[in-house]
DNA sequence: TCCTTTAACGACCGATCGGTCCAGATATCG
DNA sequence: CGATATCTGGACCGATCGGTCGTTAAAGGA
């Protein structure tokens, strides 16, 4: 059973470019420029495609963007699952999930920021596409990380008197802090150190 | 001695409006609004000047900004003085601090974000003075909260194990990850347990 | 009072914004 | 091959951007 929703064969010529492939070239500059400074020339360039293609594939500028962000949000969650899947000891899970932010943060890396944060900032207090989507990722997260806890806990790795929900987002909010000052500081050992130190506080 | 600069008295009509307060009001516009999506008009509406009053004042836009930035910046290291005053009890300044982040993250006062979070978002990868204030900040907030650990430290009150240089950029960046997800999320008692929670692994 | 000086104002500027539309190219199918 | 459908590039649109400048109003000093 092919064509399974009786759409009409396509007649005409067929699209010569890559959606995916430009939703991701876009978010690349949405991601490096933020959103109100990127203009369509930008996008233009980047993904390769005329203003009128552009239009056609996605609508508009918004519509684009909001492809892109739930992009980038998408990468993130696969890796959060990855990271932390609970099938793995939950412990180096969560020793994988601060060591992937503390790489991320160092350099170059961290002076690209990223993309969820810079739109909350930006966006989220008068979008409400915007905050949906940035509201779910942080609590998704969240989840994820406590979930992962809560499992340390239970195999009694974690140490006297830590609440997995108070820690998960104690960890939530370091990342995501870390983040933001690497934007501007050059976040090398002292910051894989202070990740190591903020486990070792919740770890026995 | 008056009149130390030898600067000619000023002859014409003088200035009707104050200095000060249109840049305390245009600051809340760029806080409320970030600086690409803040538009002149938006500027005149809030400081109440006309488009030639206000660039003979400040210049032009970017220029505004900056002076925004500083205030608001003033504003917090004045604040981080008051609370970790080295005349006062350590734990107590700390427990001020966080205590300061966690009110100004909850509700209404958490949607609205930091300018300095939102500005190094924003532009702090493309604007060397933008870029040179708020990495200062950050060092600046790291420092003192340092210093607050160490000297907690020295009267016996840190756990066992625990380094202040980590410790401080553990919690800063704890209440600037806070700052980022109170834009989208409504962090009550959740938040203010974590703190506790955070805090409380670090003292004896 | 008159003159000098400066602030205040808003019309106006070129550039650029996001978005539309059309003419021409091109690929597929009958 | 011809008909058809879609893509492609760019001319074009009104709106708005940040910024300038000539005019007017007002406040001393002489």
């Amino acid at each position: 059973m092919s064509n399974r929703t009786s759409v009409p064969l396509p007649r005409g010529r067929p699209r010569s470019f890559d959606e995916d492939a430009a939703v991701e070239r876009a978010m690349g500059v949405f991601w490096s420029r933020g959103y109100h400074a990127t203009a369509l020339p930008d996008l233009l360039r980047a993904t390769k495609l005329s203003r009128g293609s552009l239009y056609a594939a996605f609508g508009d500028k918004h519509s684009l963007f909001l492809r892109a962000l739930d992009r980038y949000i998408d990468d993130a969650v696969t890796r959060l699952n990855i990271e932390l899947d609970p099938r793995k000891d939950p412990v180096d899970g969560l020793r994988a999930y601060l060591a992937g932010y503390v790489h991320r943060t160092s350099g170059a890396h961290g002076r690209r920021g990223c993309l969820v944060i810079a739109t909350a900032m930006e966006l989220a207090g008068r979008d409400a596409d915007v905050n949906r989507r940035i509201a779910s990722f942080f609590k998704v997260m969240e989840a994820r990380v406590a979930d992962a806890l809560s499992r340390a806990k239970a195999a009694g790795k974690l140490a006297d008197g830590v609440d997995p929900a108070n820690a998960a987002r104690i960890l939530v909010c370091f990342v995501e802090g870390l983040r933001v000052i690497s934007k501007t500081a050059s976040t090398g050992a002292i910051t894989h150190a202070a990740a190591d130190a903020l486990l070792d506080r919740f770890i026995r």
